[in-house]
DNA sequence: CAGGGCCCGT
DNA sequence: ACGGGCC
């Protein structure tokens, strides 16, 4: 067995050796448009892991709480602290009582309402979707991102700028390790593009995949970032104690490994896979195994826009109906203005309920759901608040009652209200599905037929338009420096591995470090990371564009979604600080300006031109070399993406120049397709799915829709 | 055990 | 439609 993938390890290596050497070939010599890209057996993933993220936010908000010990409170616990508060021995989920005992001098901030948190946590998706949009959120405070094919694209300019030139075929292969090397230049660039643009720090992973990525990244915290090379994969998995610490075991799943007397993951690596599956059954095995030996193929997938939305509050003890009624009509409240800000148009309502019972039951839930009538889906994205909440609390009151026998005493700890089966607003006007309607089961079918052949148009007609920066936009230095290689031993890290991690002794890591980053230095142009802009998406012809009906149009142009993103509702749990000048756009940080170490003349002067310093020691105009800047590449079209995270169709750079809304709009459709993906192409992700494969276009077909836009593969 | 979310299986 | 599980 062993053997076996061994020797197809080494097949996939000699073939990647010669796909590598062909694409450096073809973006060399050929130029543009070649794009032969080969399947990448070796990704470059990303794992980004902000540190104490709420605690950093208050601190953002009112910078005077960085000098002390900082608890986030939210109801009898403190989610998180802040380092100062570490130091002296808070940690995180402790309660409230047991945190003042250990620090009596520690200062709370309530942290229940989520808005500041949600706000600054898409800031943080966007700006890294913003470099390259292939971004995966998980929660608030991380994200993966595959930069594979921005690495091969470094690669490639990286081979170009060489003084020497050759004829022909150059045998030249980059190892793993010479990816992830790229892939931590990268991360250190986007780690320092948060810094000084959203004033955060926090953690990376660079690893081959997920797993490996998100296991790494919490090594050194905080502030710095860690990458693993694939020699030492094995010696970091079979050093794990638990198999809890692996990322996708959770509690209960921990506890029926427990039960086959499975413990740690070495336990777990050399369990028989029959003996597994047995327990979970065949797939849930195999991944259990997989992932204990550190493999983990699944693919970093666009996130986009929310799936559902929702507000919950906990309590002690709700035992009338008059309590819930008052109780769920404050949520509705604001989540109805959650959602008509959103913009979508929820098709679903869902309540929730937590009920009290003495025994160890006080975690599971219990929901109800059903359908939100058309008028009411109205009212909410109309702004006709008060009404959709009066409208919907009957709703409520109806699932409620199929939960609860109010006829006898009940005890609820908690309700939660959510929105979900979100239609985008154009969609919920054409009364169809998603956007996609409109194209395939319009209203009216010679309409929507005039629209698909012009966009055939679109699809034959462009293909230049591609001299836009992208990729090495605002990370156009790179450092000289080699990074430090360190072993364990050596390695004196501000604190101790976590995960139970531990380094053999000859098994070293790459640790790049940048300690001593203040986050006072926020300080930064809003006009710069406006992404947001009126013009027509590139690559859409206006020809096409004016054929569209106004909604459409509005919809392609008007950055409301972002907008409401960020304008601040109105946080009824009286948390400090005001909210200032209500600028519509991404206004970056109107407080953090005040925090801002005045020393921030020069970093508002190369604000302009995007040269901005790439230091990993953190301390302003201590770099001893000068950074080089790497060329920038007019003409160089980008290699399709790896696997169908994206549409095949889909050129990431065009992606990336278009208004987020637009992306979030277009990923939230390429979701909507996910099922229909999956069903049609077998479980192999390298297949990207073609127009051969999408069903033709007619009734009840989502076929057609904005890929329209993009070029064809 | 806080407040959100997401995905999966049935 | 719901529950379970995970972060």
């Amino acid at each position: 067995e062993m053997e076996n993938s061994e020797d197809e390890e080494d097949e996939n290596e000699w073939r990647n050796i010669r796909d590598m050497v062909t694409v450096v070939h073809a973006m060399c010599v050929s130029g543009p448009s070649i794009s032969k890209t080969p399947v990448p057996a070796h990704k470059v993933i990303l794992h980004f892991d902000l540190d104490c993220f709420y605690a950093q936010v208050e601190m953002i908000r009112n910078p005077a709480l960085r000098e002390v010990p900082l608890g986030i409170q939210q109801k009898y616990i403190i989610v998180t602290c802040n380092y100062v508060a570490r130091e002296r021995g808070v940690n995180k989920l402790m309660s409230v009582t047991d945190a003042k005992e250990k620090c009596p001098e520690l200062v709370l901030v309530k942290g229940e309402d989520l808005t500041h948190y949600r706000e600054m946590s898409y800031k943080m998706t966007e700006l890294l979707m913003s470099y390259y949009p292939l971004v995966e959120r998980l929660g608030f405070d991380e994200n993966f991102m595959d930069v594979t094919e921005m690495v091969e694209q470094r690669l490639a300019q990286i081979v170009k700028s060489e003084d020497f030139s050759f004829k022909g075929h150059v045998y030249n292969h980059p190892s793993k390790s010479h990816l992830l090397a790229l892939g931590s230049h990268i991360a250190a660039e986007l780690r320092e593009a948060v810094h000084s643009k959203l004033g955060l720090t926090g953690c990376a992973g660079i690893a081959t995949n997920k797993l490996l990525a998100k296991l790494v990244s919490g090594t050194f915290k905080p502030n710095q970032q860690t990458t693993l090379l694939p020699e030492n994969i094995s010696d970091i998995m079979g050093c794990l104690s638990s198999v809890r610490k692996v990322p996708g075991v959770g509690h209960q799943t921990a506890k029926r490994l427990q039960a086959l007397g499975l413990v740690s993951v070495k336990d777990l690596q050399l369990c028989p896979l029959n003996d597994l599956a047995k327990e979970f059954g065949s797939p849930t095995a195999q991944r259990l195994k997989s992932l204990s030996l550190g493999v983990d193929d699944s693919p970093v997938t666009c996130t986009g826009a929310p799936q559902s939305l929702s507000d919950e509050d906990s309590f002690k003890k709700m035992s009338s109906t008059k309590e819930v009624s008052e109780k769920t009509q404050q949520l509705l409240s604001s989540l109805v203005e959650r959602m008509r800000k959103d913009g979508r148009q929820p098709q679903t309502f869902r309540l929730t309920i937590r009920k009290y019972t003495t025994a160890n039951k006080w975690f599971s839930r219990e929901s109800r759901q059903c359908p939100i009538p058309n008028h009411i889906g109205q009212k909410i994205s109309s702004g006709i608040s008060d009404d959709a909440v009066m409208q919907l609390l009957p709703l409520a009151m109806k699932l409620f009652y199929r939960m609860v026998d109010c006829g006898a005493p009940f005890h609820l700890t908690l309700i939660n209200v959510c929105f979900s089966n979100l239609q985008s607003r154009a969609a919920a006007v054409t009364g169809k599905g998603s956007i996609t309607s409109f194209f395939s089961q319009s209203t009216s079918p010679k309409k929507s037929q005039a629209v698909l052949s012009q966009c055939q148009c679109v699809d034959s007609s462009q293909g230049v338009d591609m001299d836009h920066q992208f990729g090495t936009d605002g990370m156009i230095t790179q450092n000289n420096k080699q990074p430090a290689i360190q072993s364990s031993s050596s390695s004196s890290s501000s604190e101790a591995p976590l995960h139970g991690l531990r380094w053999k002794q000859n098994s070293a890591v790459i640790v790049e470090e940048t300690r001593n980053a203040s986050c006072s230095t926020a300080g930064c142009d809003p006009d710069e990371t406006a992404n947001a802009v009126t013009r027509l998406p590139p690559n859409v012809d206006p020809e096409v564009f004016k054929l569209l009906p106004e909604d459409i149009q509005k919809e392609l142009l008007s950055p409301a979604y972002v907008s409401s993103l960020y304008s601040t509702s109105s946080s009824q749990s009286g948390t400090d600080v005001p909210s200032t000048s209500k600028s519509k756009l991404p206004e970056t940080l109107t407080d953090s300006e005040s925090i801002s170490d005045t020393k921030d003349a020069a970093n508002k002067l190369n604000s302009s031109n995007r040269a901005t310093t790439v230091n990993h020691q953190g301390k302003a105009g201590t770099s001893a070399f000068p950074e080089e800047e790497v060329m920038e590449e007019g003409g160089l079209s980008f290699p399709r993406l790896s696997d169908c995270e994206f549409p095949g169709n889909v050129d990431p750079k065009v992606f990336s120049e278009l208004p987020p809304d637009v992306q979030r709009e277009l990923m939230s459709e390429w979701k909507q397709q996910k099922p229909i993906l999956k069903t049609s192409s077998s479980k192999k992700p390298g297949k990207s799915l073609t127009s051969k494969d999408r069903k033709a276009p007619g009734k009840g077909s989502q076929a057609n829709n904005l890929f329209k836009y993009f070029k064809p593969s």
